[in-house]
DNA sequence: TTCGGCATGTAACTCGTTACATGATTTT
DNA sequence: AAAATCATGTAACGAGTTACATGCCGAA
């Protein structure tokens, strides 16, 4: 693949996963080649346009298979400023909270939908096999799903906490 | 505050939901001090050793509220290796793959037990009132154990299926 | 007196973003 | 002929980490 190519695969298929701007993965492949992971070929399009056609070298395959097998500590919570709004949510008026609540409940539940159509096209036909690059792609859409679940779940609860509140102000 | 009080309290309290080293507070400390945000009162402990108190200024309190009540677009999947990992895992063997993933649910599972037991502190005492500052703290740590047990849940999913397909290697 | 915790910083580096910069090819 | 998309890069910056660097204070 050239550097475009990864960069509109990032920007489509990985979309929701893993992103990548081309500034930097230009800079990613002139890394990976300078370290012997991958070499490219040149080729021509149309009359003088250069297209740099990369693949994986062997050594970049094992390097690959080697990381993958790693085991890995599990991150600290990741940085999540909307978490943190909420954490000191007692400085903002009852009614304020409901609206940024409400509105990131709203972009959550749309990112819900838009995954469950493609969850669902895979429900269709069936859990991929464990051994087909697709099982992949399942597992991780699978998540995907189950956490904007959950995190509409959450925004649902807080909502009800606050209305809650509105209802009952002497409660 | 001092700087090393506030890296405390994010290597403690915080820690889980937001971190921080200390490098990095005396950094923004400083910027927050030249932007009016801060002010510092130096304090002599024993004999020679200089603190500075840190307190927000009105200006500072003012930037605060208003970013408190912005509402915010959420941000695109965060990046998780492990989850490429998984994407990727086709090309791992079954027994291979369970061992990534059991390790990782042993971990999950861990911090799922260490939230659980600070969230049903809470439980014992009831929820805190909506405009209580424990009330924040309160929503964050159930966002996180809903979050771990959706991850837990998710994990015990793949294990599921790749053991499946050890016991059934021919479907 | 020595060791652990208190206290404050700087420097170099990584990963990722935004903006700057250029030009060819294909489609309308 | 213009606009969209293909194609490749560099520069400046921001947030965060790791490592470097220094020195005081209280307790055992």
């Amino acid at each position: 693949m050239t550097g475009y190519d990864l960069w509109k695969t990032f920007d489509q298929e990985l979309a929701g996963f893993w992103r990548a701007k081309h500034s930097q993965i230009y800079v990613e492949l002139k890394k990976l080649y300078e370290e012997g992971d991958v070499t490219y070929q040149i080729e021509i399009s149309g009359d003088v346009l250069e297209k740099k056609e990369y693949r994986l070298t062997e050594q970049g395959r094992q390097s690959f298979l080697e990381w993958l097998g790693r085991e890995e500590k599990i991150a600290g919570t990741t940085r999540d400023s909307f978490r943190v709004r909420m954490f000191f949510s007692s400085d903002l008026p009852v009614d304020e909270r409901l609206r940024l609540l409400k509105n990131q409940k709203d972009q959550h539940d749309e990112r819900l939908n838009a995954l469950q159509l493609s969850f669902d096209q895979y429900a269709r036909e069936g859990i991929p096999a464990y051994d087909s690059p697709l099982f992949g792609d399942y597992i991780v859409l699978e998540e995907a799903v189950i956490r904007e679940k959950a995190t509409v779940y959450w925004l649902d609860k807080c909502i009800g906490y606050c209305e809650n509140a509105l209802k009952f102000p002497d409660a």
